[in-house]
DNA sequence: TAGATTGTTAATCGATTAACAATC
DNA sequence: TAGATTGTTAATCGATTAACAATC
């Protein structure tokens, strides 16, 4: 039942981008193609077969795969067929943004609740999110069991709170500051790199211009 | 005096890392090495040798690199050293967000101007940076020969208003939409793929769970 | 039967890592 | 001289791509 070999990196970072279009022809249709599928998104067909072969459905030659098992396979693998709880650090412009991002719901992400240390936002609500003093951090996710935190606050205190999450009982992180955390490896960090993103644009750019 | 050699993408991902390190230590120290950098950001340490290696400067045997030297290189193959004026289009939370991170000038990116199409948000100023009429966007982008456009508008809009700044003379998108951009190969896009990130926390966290 | 498409095995490619001589 | 660290060449590893038989 449960996938023995694990899907690298690479593959399940394409998943999303498989599933966007998964979840946009299911309405009418039953069957979908590699081909199909690859050519939406400029990719080698056989890519597309090999991860899909790689989270372990199975299609039938000439008919192709089908949607609905595609969709489910890929849900189960990601854990998106269940809301998961998070909370959020950090209620800058940034953290504002990701609270009012109503798009990670389709990725079975359910943010609860805020939390920062100023004391004029302690207390409100931002996009329907109660905002709370990062001094009670440690109980109320320890209390509800939350195992993600998004990391949002200033690159200074970043290390800090990142340790007051693990402390709290977090097991994952997804860290949207620049700063490299230090953590024991049984934590999950996952960086948005916004640096070496706009690094590879640059260089980009770049050898373009020369 | 130019690179002939092309620096691979992972490589360049990570430059911006090795520089955080550098600016850092650069009021103190004159040579760093690789152990040094390595350590830091639990690297390899041949992985950081063949990295700067790949960008054009050589160390000293047993003394190491010159720091400076090393920030100039990093910034010159990314373009870091000069200024490069951008404009955003969307100015949601997200594109509230990345209007307020001073963050970019240190990447030596400088957000010049915002466009929505929401009448009641043109004319404003966020954070200090004006924002007009995307009907506009095409006149001021082409007078000011603006080359970068970041995208940060709704998914339905994506595609459409891509094409827009790519008709108004844009070179580079940097893209915050989850939406796949089709768009000529002379155009470089680079995408931040929230959803990707969250695929491989999501898929960590489901391993770790079992 | 012919055509489309999968599954599987092998080849290729590029990035990472290892090994070691050269140098300060 | 000994130790640290680089530069370079080779080995390894994993992801992508190719080839082709099997199947609907």
């Amino acid at each position: 039942m449960k996938e023995l070999t694990s899907v690298s990196v690479p593959t399940v970072r394409r998943l999303p981008l498989y599933m966007a279009i998964l979840k946009e022809i299911e309405p009418t249709t039953q069957y979908v193609s590699s081909t199909l599928i690859s050519d939406r998104l400029n990719l080698e067909q056989i890519q597309v077969r090999k991860d899909l072969a790689g989270i372990g459905v199975t299609g039938q030659p000439a008919v192709g795969f089908n949607v609905r098992e595609l969709i489910e396979a890929i849900e189960q693998l990601l854990g998106w067929d269940n809301m998961r709880d998070a909370i959020l650090v950090g209620t800058g412009n940034l953290g504002q943004a990701l609270l009012g991002y109503d798009g990670f719901a389709r990725y079975g992400l359910n943010i609860i609740a805020a939390f920062d240390s100023n004391p004029e936002i302690i207390g409100m609500k931002i996009h329907g999110k109660p905002v709370f003093d990062i001094e009670v951090l440690s109980s109320l996710t320890e209390r509800m069991h939350i195992q993600i935190g998004i990391l949002a606050v200033p690159s200074k205190v970043a290390q800090q709170v990142a340790d007051a999450l693990i402390e709290a009982g977090i097991h994952a992180i997804w860290n949207f500051t620049p700063v490299k955390l230090n953590v024991n490896n049984n934590i999950i960090v996952e960086q948005v790199d916004l640096a070496a993103s706009l690094a590879v644009l640059s260089s980009k750019l770049k050898a373009v211009n020369k």
